[in-house]
DNA sequence: ATCCGGTAGA
DNA sequence: TCTACCGGAT
């Protein structure tokens, strides 16, 4: 159940991680959990962040239950319909449980795609955000959605990462628009990002730093 | 003490 | 377009 997944997708995974066995272990179908009384669900899903999640998880899994047969939809629409789920969590779920060639927009995929292919301005702006959605469909290679859309997460999660991206392992060092050398940005501020607005700049160098978390936890089903 | 983040609702 | 939500990491 894939569901479990979908909701986990807004906090570090090294801390979703033990939850996410715990919450399926307890919860093996999306029927056991849509009976669970929400009450316990809540408690489950303690110390976990933003406790509204809980209660939506399960009016997901309820509404699933009753008016898909317990099959999660595999349409955008439908599924964006459900409270809980917004556009990123529909990408997510129809490329990660269904294998469907939907794109997908989270602060990691949204950080590299405007690095790698923007370079200025502000990935957040309305602007931005319209831009980078649409780069994220475009560069989705038919077939792929499921490997693309996976490594796109992995990719910003251990090499270009917020703070201090590890450029010199990044095959798009040479033509990022968001690389010191790469001759775009012309600064020439010495391993800085040159204008973020939205705070991602820092070093640009690697430095030795921790390759930690990534967001591994799915295995697959629906 | 500050920053970070999808979604919903205002 | 802006903010509340909630904990952990820095």
């Amino acid at each position: 159940m894939l569901v479990s997944e979908i909701m986990l997708q807004q906090t570090q995974v090294d801390r979703v991680a033990p939850k996410y066995q715990e919450f399926l272990r307890r919860y093996p179908t999306i029927e056991a959990l849509a009976r669970a009384p929400v009450q316990e669900v809540k408690r489950v899903w303690y110390p976990l962040g933003y406790n509204i999640r809980p209660v939506r998880l399960h009016g997901i899994a309820r509404e699933t239950v009753e008016r898909y047969g317990g099959r999660l939809p595999d349409d955008a629409r439908t599924l964006q319909a459900m409270k809980g789920i917004g556009r990123y969590t529909a990408g997510a779920v129809l490329s990660f449980a269904f294998h469907r060639d939907a794109p997908i927009l989270d602060t990691n995929v949204r950080r590299l795609l405007h690095r790698v292919f923007v370079g200025q301005g502000d990935p957040r702006s309305h602007r931005g955000t319209t831009a980078l959605w649409a780069l994220s469909e475009a560069l989705l290679p038919r077939g792929k959605g499921y490997d693309f859309n996976q490594a796109l997460m992995d990719f910003g999660a251990l090499v270009c990462t917020a703070r201090k991206p590890l450029c010199l392992l990044c095959p798009m060092r040479t033509f990022c628009h968001a690389y010191p050398w790469s001759g775009r940005d012309g600064s020439g501020t010495g391993g800085r990002v040159k204008a973020a607005p939205s705070g991602d700049r820092d070093a640009l160098v690697p430095t030795s730093g921790a390759i930690r978390r990534t967001r591994r936890a799915r295995g697959g089903r629906a």
